[in-house]
DNA sequence: ATGCCTGGAAACTCCAGA
């Protein structure tokens, strides 16, 4: 039975219950992956994403600041939830579907302004998060999985407006590149979206603080749709919602969305 | 180098986002 996938950072999910539920319905996603939901669990509003049908959640939350959910039409059990870098932060919920494909969903931390981790910690945090991602992929190496999320890295040149004027930015800077590439690697992971969509310019995020973000067009794919080697055959139909940046009191990312027929 | 904007809370100012 194929399925569809979304994962949105939706800064903020009881402020933007009204825009999830115009996702929902709009898209028809069976399964939605939102990050930075900035909830307790109980506060996240269920009743109407329930009554859409989307009867089935799994999450981690803390109040104000990060939290993962994983809304879903089909049954979807809690399989599990990390907290790398020992940061206490609900930056990670794992489920398992029917079909025994394990759905990791990651908040991956931002990192700061200065990318050294000598004069900001947490830029120190980012990249321990990101090694300790790579020592759990080594580990127990994934089957059968998809893994999405804001990763806030940018990966490839034409993943950012400019790729010479990021090189020093983080979320662009070799340093975290590369520490993504490993925890790719340590999981054998696909990205889906890249595969799908080989060429131009791809951007997922653009910052609040442009006068006219679709006219500036800065923008940066920090959000992601990876899958292992033995289902990302599976997969197609990936896209980013760039309309959905501009609803009304958007959340600063867009929607990435990919298909699975399994 | 800085500000631009937005959200949450220990809220009328500050931190975090990236």
């Amino acid at each position: 039975m194929p399925f569809t996938l979304a994962t949105w950072n939706i800064n903020s999910v009881r402020l933007r219950e009204p825009l999830v539920l115009r996702f929902l319905s709009d898209y028809q996603p069976d399964i939605l992956c939102l990050q930075e939901c900035k909830s307790p669990v109980e506060k996240i509003p269920r009743e109407a994403f329930t009554a859409l049908g989307y009867r089935h959640m799994v999450a981690r939350g803390q109040k104000g600041y990060n939290g993962v959910a994983i809304l879903s039409k089909l049954p979807i059990k809690e399989a599990g939830a990390e907290d790398h870098a020992n940061l206490g932060h609900a930056r990670h919920i794992a489920g398992r579907l029917e079909n025994g494909v394990a759905i990791h969903n990651f908040y991956v931390p931002a990192g700061g302004d200065k990318p050294d981790r000598l004069i900001n910690e947490k830029f120190g945090q980012k990249l321990d998060y990101l090694s300790d991602m790579r020592d759990a992929f080594h580990s127990a190496v994934p089957q059968k999985s998809i893994l999405v999320g804001d990763l806030n890295i940018a990966p490839r040149e034409d993943d950012v407006w400019d790729h010479k004027k990021l090189l020093k930015i983080v979320s662009h800077t070799p340093i975290e590149v590369e520490a993504l590439a490993q925890a790719q690697d340590a999981g054998n992971w696909v990205d889906v979206t890249r595969a799908d969509i080989p060429d131009g310019n791809l951007y997922s995020w653009w910052s609040y603080r442009a006068s006219d973000w679709d006219a500036a067009d800065k923008g940066r794919r920090l959000d992601h749709v990876w899958a292992t080697p033995d289902i990302s055959n599976a997969a197609h139909s990936s896209r980013i919602l760039r309309d959905v940046r501009g609803w009304t009191q958007p959340s600063d990312h867009a929607p990435v969305l990919a298909t699975f027929d399994l």
